[in-house]
DNA sequence: ACAGTGACAACAT
DNA sequence: TATGTTGCCACTG
């Protein structure tokens, strides 16, 4: 259990403002965080949300809402499968493809401005 | 302290 | 277009 607000906690803020039936990338919110670069980081925060499961805590994230850049569902690992994601995504009217594919030109979330963010993270 | 890891992204063939 | 390569970053043992 982490006390202080680390990066992990940061993504999972972020990802718990991403609207339901809109999706984002990890690049994006690595962005939002100041981390341009730290898109990797990204996602292993997420997957890191495979081992609390089951803790109140996070199973508020809406981890399915992010994508990679482009615009396709990047889980290869055996706890949470691709095709789990976009059941759920679709479950919220995102429209994905039979190659997991999904229309960012329709479904990217905008993001936050840097204020919001700011008092976010606060 | 340090090397390994991965649900990325950009660039190069 | 489709692979392959390289840079990155935070976390872990």
């Amino acid at each position: 259990m982490t006390t202080t607000k680390n990066f992990y906690e940061q993504v999972y803020l972020i990802v718990r403002r991403i609207p339901r039936g809109q999706v984002t990338s990890y690049g994006r919110i690595a962005h939002l965080l100041g981390s341009p670069r730290a898109a990797r980081a990204v996602g292993y925060a997420l997957r890191a949300l495979g081992d609390k499961r089951g803790n109140p805590a996070y199973d508020d994230v809406p981890w399915q809402r992010v994508i990679n850049s482009q615009g396709r569902i990047s889980i290869t690992n055996r706890q949470t499968t691709a095709h789990k994601q976009a059941e759920l995504l679709r479950a919220e009217g995102v429209v994905v493809s039979e190659g997991l594919q999904i229309d960012l030109a329709i479904f990217l979330w905008e993001g936050l401005h840097w204020a919001e963010v700011e008092k976010l993270l606060g």
